[in-house]
DNA sequence: TCTTTGCTAATGTATATACAAGCTGTACTC
DNA sequence: GAGTACAGCTTGTATATACATTAGCAAAGA
């Protein structure tokens, strides 16, 4: 391996492992330099790919330090309900439907990646803006990854709020379609039966494993995804 | 501005005009270094640049070449309906329901940014997979910067394919919802009149204003919507 | 106490150089 | 003619050096 990928190695360790928090500051490029015996150019390189990548900020003059993780995946942004809302001005608050240990069906199993029949945490939370439903997120979690998940008081931050603090996201996979609501959901959501509405399917993984399968509900009428992006990075002339 | 700004923007301007097209080749980091009066290094970190933001490709001892435009967008893919089948294997032919110029309406107006009333191109195009239909197509062009787009034989190739290739796309926006189809949709995609549909709402900007806006609708019993990301670009270990 | 000044350390840009490693075409050999 | 060896060009990695720009702090001054 290139000497300034050993560099990059080193320092992922130290954010992954939760050893380096948001903000710790990273050693300078010449302080690696002599640590890794390479000149500060390779380190620089180091650095610098991390922060191409987003895992660091710099700011000349001051140092290097780790991002903030919730801006590690600015491209696609994994949403948070409470956070889009809040954005709106709008009121959020959550309702807890369930909170339970099941065993995992075959299928469940097979998505999180653990023992069929072996004990799952699972959720249902109902969000709401200004009071009305706009989403049912439906959880699976793997307890080995996290143990705690069922002890959380989720009426006051959003399980993937948690999820991302005990363990750094890595990966996501999303599939969206439309569906029509089964006769819960419909109850859950104050919708007719009929409406049709908008699931998103998400599994997200830490290195560890697969954390979490989520299913995640919204009224037609009530909701859109939105995205945006450009081909180019640098400015204008 | 900083040299290596100065020849990152004179090799985007050769693309971006279409000057050089596909696979056409780029100095080399040597050229380059003698034609801007720079070191190698300097010129070299250009062509890394524009290699990591996706517009070039680069091989060693090959040398430095145009990227393809469809992977320019690789983190979130504009995807092309007829690739995406032929991905599976599957057949993909299309299906031209209409294809004329209508005066725009002022809501339509706001989306292209032209003048009300002013003529633009309007195409509703049916693709089917296998014989069966997944995607109906109802798209707007601005005539001003696509005017021949009415004169296209779109049973051969997407618009979406002859747009990118007309018109090198800098931004877009999506807004993806659920709704029950309208009477001619339903006909179209052969689908009850209740079952849920997805719709893809898209803007496509190139350099020099809006050049699109597409309605894609799919019935949601025959589509999905699927995405992946992983949060590190290097691999481990 | 508040302000100014200046020092130090950190990142940002640029250069010159060296060698490694891979592709391509040419010339040579069999 | 077919295959091989090699030379030359390309990108990739690494180093040493110089100077510019900025943030933060400390000391001197009013």
């Amino acid at each position: 391996m290139a000497k300034f990928e050993n560099i990059k190695e080193h320092i992922y360790q130290k954010i992954e492992s939760g050893e380096w928090p948001e903000y710790h500051p990273v050693s300078s490029e010449n302080a690696l330099a002599n640590q890794f015996k390479v000149s500060r150019m390779t380190a620089r390189r180091a650095l610098q790919e991390l922060s191409d990548e987003g895992l660091v900020t710099r700011t000349r003059g001051s140092g290097t330090f780790v991002a903030p993780l919730k801006s590690q995946s600015a491209l696609l942004t994994i949403r948070n309900i409470a956070d889009e809302i809040a954005l709106r001005n709008h009121r959020h608050h959550a309702e807890v439907v369930c909170m339970e240990k099941v065993p995992a069906s075959p299928t469940l199993a097979t998505f999180l990646h653990v023992p069929v029949q072996s004990q799952v945490w699972h959720s249902i939370i109902i969000h709401h803006e200004n009071g009305q439903p706009v989403q049912v997120e439906d959880r699976y979690v793997n307890p080995r990854l996290v143990p705690n998940y069922g002890e959380q008081d989720f009426t006051q931050r959003t399980p993937h709020d948690y999820l991302c603090e005990v363990t750094p996201l890595t990966e996501a996979s999303h599939q969206i379609e439309a569906v029509l609501p089964s006769a819960a959901l419909s109850r859950w959501l104050k919708v007719e039966a009929l409406e049709p509405c908008l699931q998103i399917n998400r599994r997200t993984w830490c290195r560890d494993g697969v954390v979490s399968q989520a299913t995640l509900t919204h009224p037609g009428s009530r909701f859109r995804l939105g995205g945006h992006m450009t081909f180019r990075a640098s400015k204008k002339s």
